[in-house]
DNA sequence: TGCTAGAATGAGAAGCTTTTGCATTCAATC
DNA sequence: GATTGAATGCAAAAGCTTCTCATTCTAGCA
């Protein structure tokens, strides 16, 4: 039920919040821009209109319902924030995105950060490539 | 002598481009916006046009002569390309930007890479915090 | 269940960064 | 110094995101 989470977030449950927060669970694709969300409302015959998605995604990484990416080549994207945290791996060629843990790398930049003196907030890391599929098309 | 690099990398050696090459080895500020580049030739009396800064320092990252990097919140900064790669840690109280060369984590990101059947082109990682002036400050 | 107050929404305008079109200027070569 | 294609400046436009404000809706309470 995805009121209870939005009430947990301390946010009123309306309609867009709702629907917005059943089309990233319902993952039909991990990561999506807003726009994306937008697309898919319409397409679900829901009336609700950008800039709200646009507040609603922001409000929902404020608190801390969904995570915000920064892809190489524009837009932000958002994905639902289930289980830990984790990095990506993203196809230049076709968009493709996967996903990693390295316990190594997360070790090295908290070391890092300590280091240089920086009480570590975040942190963002982005590997990009040709996948497997694209490299044989090639 | 800026001509030289820029012949090399197969651009005419115009004076937008000595010019704001030259601003970018000077270094004042490493890491700088192409507003920046922009105000500093205004500064220096140098009458060139914004669209221009941007087209050349577009051209320096295909040529090699600068990197482009997303920090996070907004426009695309620029280096100067000398030395080798390295990865950035930032204070998101002050904006402060630090650099650092981590091979173990350069390593994983490779195994990573190769694990996922990606072949890797590029990458980027950024570590935010606070730095060590804003500690003190907070 | 009906009301009320305040929060949330939709539509469009506006904001910012970056790119593009085009007439004009300039760098390189002869 | 003249020639020619490349480079530039300006203004317009594009793309993403935020803001404004009148209207609607949710939550809480009578
Ligand atoms: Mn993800
Ligand atoms: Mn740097
Ligand atoms: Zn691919
Ligand atoms: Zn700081």
């Amino acid at each position: 039920m995805e009121n209870l989470d939005l009430k947990k977030a301390g946010l009123k449950a309306t309609l867009p919040r709702v629907k917005i927060l059943e089309i990233l669970e319902k993952n039909a694709q991990r990561h999506m821009s807003a726009e994306d969300v937008y697309k898919t409302l319409l397409d679900t015959g829901e009336d609700v209109g950008l800039a709200t998605v646009y507040r609603v995604l922001t409000q929902f990484e404020a608190a801390g319902l969904v995570a915000r990416h920064h892809f190489e080549g524009g837009q932000s994207v958002f994905e639902i924030n289930q289980g830990e945290h984790h990095d990506h791996i993203l196809c230049v060629s076709c968009g493709k995105v996967d996903e990693f843990v390295d316990e190594t790398i997360e070790q090295r930049q908290r070391a890092i950060a300590k280091k240089a003196g920086y009480e570590m907030t975040d942190h963002s890391l982005y590997i990009y490539g040709i996948c497997n599929e694209c490299q044989k098309k090639a």
